[in-house]
This record gives structure tokens, C-alpha cells and sequence, in this order.
DNA sequence: TTTAAAAGCTGAAATATTGCAGTTTTAAAA
DNA sequence: TTTTAAAACTGCAATATTTCAGCTTTTAAA
């Protein structure tokens, strides 16, 4: 693929247009120049948890998860982003070593952009570091809403929020196409995947929702909220 | 009290600290005169979730707790803040509103510092700006190994990474004034009081720890810390 | 100091959740 | 296409957790 197509390729990119809008078109090139963009598999993994990182990613297209594993090898996923959208958070600014893993939950395109130059950026203008803040505390204000619900509600509610939180706010439509397996959902609701399994069953009895294959639609989105709310 | 003294109060602030190595006295001349100083006795509210605020907290001595109460009005408390530190987070930068409360657990000496002026500060230096991210993304990054600590333990592990987070990082001694009630705790590892109190008694005939009126002992660091991992 | 209210405690029953073992379905690889 | 492994499912027993009711101790207010 040529230098051009590649370039035209970022005339849709989200994060180029906010760079844009604080930096000018030559610090793009240089920032560009300085980014790599990679086509990722399905499990395949992106940044790991630990690991020294010296890029920020940007994803175009397809969908992550963002997890973490503990002492135990027990893992827990944080939040879900689908693209196009940044990845700040497992990384940015305080940290030499990246806090999470970031793993794709389908085919994905992905940019690392360089972190140095970035921060080069931020140092010479606060307006555009206070910019990239925004993007880092609003992964955060992800997490911390599912954490919070993990925290004071049963597997039901916590379940209903987060068929919630993936049909609104990550796939944005209705019928979606649930990326992660049972197991997966159990890392995001914190319970067993047997329980994710008997949940969504009973679900699925109730009228709540349907579930044909990897195909999954809320129907009666009232109910769902009501169970969230006092589940 | 003088304008004097409250300045020579000053003269032992971190924050003051901080603001200077970036800016000059000068600048801190023209925050301080935008700053209020107040006592707040224990258990009264210093920010208040959903509250426009236009200040940002910085508590000299004492212990706060900051925490979220759900639209069931179940509270939860992300962490505990000991005296002198920034209480950012709650409401720094991106959020109009606060998004977690601010509570007195003993009485306490705040400075409450205009959000606005701090800001302009941060625009014209980009330095200061990304210090003050440090301080915002650190107290995120407790509360997230807190959370995380909930998603993938038992209540047992719950208990016991709490107690070593608030021997070790909060309180920063050993055998520690528990400022927190049971209902507190419960609130905190997100488990019933009940089960709080049982835990804890467990814990006692067990020989890991020690607790006599509010002051704790940990007895036996290493199987309490074995008693997070495995439990 | 007295009194009332809040916090702390206990054990037992009810409920929620996990872990297991075996089966079926789906997706990926040969 | 066939084969194989992974994912999904089911019901049940074991375990963890909550809820409840009643009691004691501590703290704060009158």
C-alpha cells in the first residue's frame, strides 16, 4: 500500500482531526511519521499488561477489550471500545509500564502512535495536553461506571448493565453482534461463566432478550433497565 | 487567625510545594487569595456528588473518604484519602459536575482552591498541566486496584487487601486508628456489614489480626497477605 | 450523669453464587 | 468434508453471602 493511500486513509480519522484542530497539518506528518498501523486478528493481543510501552493506540476499525490480570491469572475486563476511538488509559502519561492488556475481540485496524513525540506535542501546547486528559479520564469514567455497578448490584443487575452498556454506548445499535464469549462476559461481570450462562437464559425466558448464535437483541429494554436498576 | 499565620500554615503544604516548582510565588500569591482554608468536623460532606463545583480540594491533616451513592442510594466508597494530598478526580478538568462525594472520616483541614485560576495556570504552562494529571490519574489508579481487587476476590481477600491498603498506603502504620465503622467497610469491599463483622472476628481467632475499640493491629503480615491472594 | 441512638456482634435461615460432571452445539483446522 | 477442540448449556451439590432478629457495647446528646 503506497505512502498516499495510507494518508488518505487518516482523512477519516478521529484522532487526526482533534490533533488537527490544536497542531497543524506539519506536526500530523510528523506524528505520522512516526505511527504505525497495523491490521490485528482476532485474539490477537495488542499491548500487554507490564510490558514497557512507548506508543498509544488508536483503533480505526473492529472492536478491543481492555482487561487485566491479577496475581492469579484471573482475568477481569475493564472496559469494551470499538472503534474509531483511542485506547488512553493502559498507559498514558504517569506510567513507564502499560497498567492493562488490550486484546482484539475481532479483526482490527490499529495505529500506534509514538508516545514521545506526542508528549513533545503536550509540553509545547496545554491546550492540546488538557485535550488528551479528556481522552484519558473518559476511558477511566468507563471503567469506574462498570466498577461501580459491579460493586452494588447482584449478577443480574450487573449483567442487564452491561447488555445495556454494550448495545448503547460500544456497538450503538440494537441487534448487535456480541463479540465476547460467555467466559468473556463472566471477566466483565465478575461472577462465573456458568452464571453468565443461567442469566442469560432466564433472560432470554422472561422475554428480555433473544439470543440466536452471536446475534443478541434486547427486547424489551424497559424491563432490562428496571432489572438493572434493582438487580 | 492573621493572614500571617495562615501563610506560614502554608510553609509546610505539598501543594505549595508542587505550584512552586512549576510557577513562581507570584502565581501562588494570586491562588492563595482564591483559596479558602476550613475546618470540617467528622462526617460532615466536603464535595458533594452532582454539584456544579468550581474548586478543587487539598486536605492538610486529617482523613476523607470519597464516595458514590448508586440510584438505588447504596453508597460506595472508592477510597480513602489521608492528609496532606489532593483530593482530585472528583471533579478536576473534564467534569463540570463532581462525580463522587467528599466526606470528613475525622475532622480535617481543607483548602479549597479555585478550579479556574488553577486551570489558566495550566494552559500557560504545559509542564503544570501534566503534573496535575499525575495527581488526578494516581488517585484513579487506587480506586481501580481497589475495584479490581473486588471483581476478583472473595469477601476474605476483599477484606484483607483493604486492611493492608489502609496499613500500608493510607494510614502508614501499623497497628492504626480504624476511622472507618463496619458499615464503612462494608462499604468499601462492597459486601453486607454483617459479613464485615464476621470476617473480621475470623480474622481475630485466627491470629492475623488485633482489634481493640477503633485501633487495629495486623499481627501476622504475611498470611493476611496470603489471605488476598488465595482468598 | 443519664439517656437515647448508633455501632458492633452473633447465630441461623434464606438466597445467591460457584464448581462439577456430563451433554450438545458451534467454530476452526485438517 | 470430516475431525477436533472450544464454547455453550444443564442440573445439582457445595459454598459463600445476605438478611433477619435479637442482643451488647460504645458514642453522642440531653
Amino acid at each position: 500500500m503506497s505512502l498516499n493511500q495510507l494518508h488518505e486513509r487518516c482523512q477519516l480519522c478521529l484522532f487526526k482531526h482533534i490533533v488537527c484542530q490544536y497542531l497543524g497539518e506539519k506536526e500530523f506528518e510528523q506524528l505520522y511519521s512516526n505511527t504505525l498501523q497495523l491490521q490485528y486478528k482476532k485474539g490477537e493481543n495488542i499491548l500487554k499488561q507490564g510490558n514497557k510501552s512507548t506508543q498509544i493506540a488508536y483503533i480505526s476499525t473492529g472492536s478491543v477489550k481492555i482487561h487485566y490480570a491479577n496475581e492469579n491469572h484471573k482475568d477481569l475486563i475493564m472496559t469494551v471500545v470499538k472503534g474509531p476511538g483511542m485506547l488512553g488509559g493502559a498507559n498514558v502519561f504517569n506510567e513507564e509500564l502499560n497498567m492493562f492488556s488490550v486484546t482484539a475481540l475481532e479483526d482490527c485496524q490499529i495505529c500506534l502512535i509514538d508516545l514521545n513525540v506526542l508528549k513533545g506535542f503536550a509540553l509545547t501546547n496545554s491546550a492540546f495536553a488538557l485535550r488528551l486528559l479528556d481522552f484519558v479520564s473518559s476511558m477511566f469514567k468507563d471503567s469506574i461506571f462498570n466498577f461501580i455497578s459491579l460493586a452494588n448490584k447482584q449478577v443480574n443487575g450487573r449483567i442487564a448493565d452491561i447488555l445495556i452498556y454494550l448495545s448503547k454506548k460500544v456497538y450503538k445499535r440494537n441487534p448487535f453482534v456480541l463479540t465476547l464469549t460467555r467466559k468473556e462476559i463472566a471477566e466483565f461481570a465478575a461472577c462465573s461463566q456458568e452464571n453468565v450462562i443461567h442469566t442469560l437464559s432466564r433472560f432470554e425466558k422472561e422475554g428480555l432478550i433473544k439470543n440466536d448464535k452471536k446475534l443478541l437483541t434486547i427486547l424489551d429494554m424497559e424491563r432490562l433497565i428496571l432489572v438493572s436498576k434493582n438487580g
